[in-house]
DNA sequence: CGCCAGCTTGAACGAGGTCAACGGGAGTGG
DNA sequence: CCACTCCCGTTGACCTCGTTCAAGCTGGCG
C-alpha cells in the first residue's frame, strides 16, 4: 500500500495525477455511471469542477476516517475497499470496476479505505456540488438513493456469505458475482478477469489465502474452472459452479 | 414464525391489525424517525394514507421476495431482518427498534424477511407516496439518502465482524452496539433490554446458539456482564467489554 | 402437574487457520 | 545475459476454535 503526496486542490485524497479536463459529454462510462441521470446543463456544470485522476496498483485514493469530500466514478481499472483492525486484520468490503461509483452522500468521513488494484482512472467530483445538483434535480437524487439501496441489499447478501456459507460456497458465489459484474460491463463472463490477489479474495470472503488457494484447486480439479493465464479464471461448468455456490 | 392473513388494502404484507388512524403530529416517535424531515403539509398529507399496525412476536411483516410496496417506521417494539438459504441456514442482517425505518426506496422486492421479536407497532406508508414526497421535497430525499448511507456503513462494520472477529469479539461488539441503540432511544445502557433469543444473536453474529451461550457465560464469569432477569443483560464493566470487542 | 421451548453445559469432531516449505514469474542489478 | 531477490500462489502437516451431537436444566403456560 503506497501513499502518494497530494498534488491538487480537492482536499483529503492521496495521490493521482491530474489530467487535462475532458468534457463529460464524450465520457466513455457516462452511460453506465451515475452521470447518466444528469441533464446536459448539469453535466456541463459538473464538467467545470470534476477532475480525472490516475492511480497505480497499490495507490490509495482515500483512507478510512478521511473527510469524505468527493465522489468518484471509475473510468477504467479497479479498486478494493477495506476496513482494518488495530492488529492488522483486514476486511475487504467491496471491489469496484469501470462504471461503479465510490463515495456516499451525506457521509462525514470515509468508512473504508479505497486502493487501486491496477492502473486505474477515476473521475473525481466535489461531494458538495454533487449534493447540490441532487437537491435541485430529482433524477440524480433518485439515482443516488437507488445506488445506496442496492449497496445495502448486496451488503446483506455478503453478510449471508460471511456468516453462513462454507469456503467453497463463498468462493463459488464470488466467482459468479464477479462474472455478473463483467457481463454488466460487456466483458467475457467465461474468461474472467481477476485483478485482485488471493489475499484480497480471502479478505473479502473471510478466509485465509491458503484456504482460497486450496478451494480454488478443488474447483479446478473438479473441472469447474481452469486457471490459465495469471489474472484470468476460465469458468468451464456454470451449472456445477452454481451448485457449489449453494444458491 | 407465524404467518398471518392479510386484512387490509395495502398489498403484500402479512398480518397486523389496523388501528384507528392517529394524526402524525402527536406521534411519539416523530422526532426520532424519518418523519422529522417532513413539513407539516407533507405530514398531514402522509397521515391520510398511513396505517398503524400491530404485530405479535413471530409475526412476519413481509417476506424476502415480496414486492416492496411500503415503508414502515417502528413506533414500539422490535424486529429482526433476515435472509434464509434453501437448506434453512439463516443470516440475521439487522435488528430494528423504536424510531427505526424499514423499507428501501426504489427497491422492487424486499431482500430480507422482517419478523417481530415482541409486541410491535408499526406505521406503514405506501412506498409510492413517500417517494413522491421525496421527489417534491429535498429534506425527505436527503434524509432517506442519509439513512441508506448509514445502512451501508454499518453493513460494512458487520462484514468486518463476520469476516474477521472471534466469537468473543463478535458478542462484545454486539452488546456495545445494542447499548448504543438503547441510549439513542433514551433507555438505560447498563441494564440492556435484549428482546432477541440466543438463536437470533447467533444468526446475526455468524455463530451457533451454543457458542453464543458459552461466550455469554465467559463474559459473565469474568464479571463483565451479569444475567439477571430474562431478556435483560447488565453491563458491569464497560472498559473490559470494549477490550473484549477489540475496537 | 406435565409439556415444550429456550438456555446451558459437556464431549467429540472437523473445517478452516496456522506454520512452514517450495516453486515460479517479474523486476533488478551486476 | 544471468544471478538474485521478492512477491505471490500452492501444498503439506498440525492445531484450534467453533460446530455438532447429546443431555440436562429452567421457566412459562395450558
Amino acid at each position: 500500500m503506497k501513499t502518494v503526496s497530494n498534488t491538487m486542490s480537492i482536499p483529503a485524497c492521496g495521490g493521482g495525477a491530474v489530467d487535462p479536463n475532458i468534457p463529460c459529454f464524450d465520457c466513455g462510462v457516462r452511460a453506465r455511471a451515475v452521470c447518466s441521470s444528469l441533464s446536459n446543463a448539469e453535466l456541463s456544470d459538473l464538467s467545470q469542477v470534476n477532475r480525472h485522476r490516475k492511480f497505480s496498483s497499490g495507490d490509495c485514493v482515500f483512507f478510512e476516517g478521511d473527510p469524505a469530500d468527493s465522489f468518484f466514478v471509475v473510468m477504467g481499472g479497479s479498486l478494493k475497499l477495506y476496513k482494518l483492525m488495530a492488529d492488522g486484520r483486514r476486511q475487504v468490503t467491496g471491489f469496484l470496476f469501470r462504471g461503479d461509483m465510490i463515495g456516499a452522500a451525506y457521509q462525514q468521513d470515509a468508512d473504508v479505505t479505497a486502493e487501486a488494484l491496477e492502473d486505474t482512472r477515476l473521475c473525481q467530483m466535489p461531494r458538495e456540488r454533487v449534493e447540490q445538483i441532487a437537491d435541485d434535480s430529482n433524477p440524480l437524487g433518485r439515482r443516488l438513493l437507488e445506488i445506496a439501496t442496492k449497496g445495502v441489499a448486496s451488503a446483506h447478501e455478503q453478510m449471508l456469505l460471511l456468516g453462513r456459507k462454507t469456503a467453497q460456497e463463498r468462493l463459488a458465489s464470488f466467482l459468479i458475482w464477479l462474472s455478473a459484474k463483467a457481463e454488466e460491463r460487456g466483458e467475457d463472463r467465461d474468461r474472467l478477469a481477476v485483478p485482485m490477489s488471493r489475499t484480497d479474495m480471502g479478505d473479502y470472503l473471510g478466509l485465509t489465502v491458503e484456504t482460497v488457494s486450496r478451494t480454488m484447486t478443488k474447483l479446478k480439479n473438479a473441472g469447474i474452472i481452469s486457471l490459465e493465464d495469471r489474472g484470468v479464471i476460465h469458468v468451464r461448468d456454470w451449472d456445477r459452479l452454481e451448485d457449489a455456490a449453494a444458491i
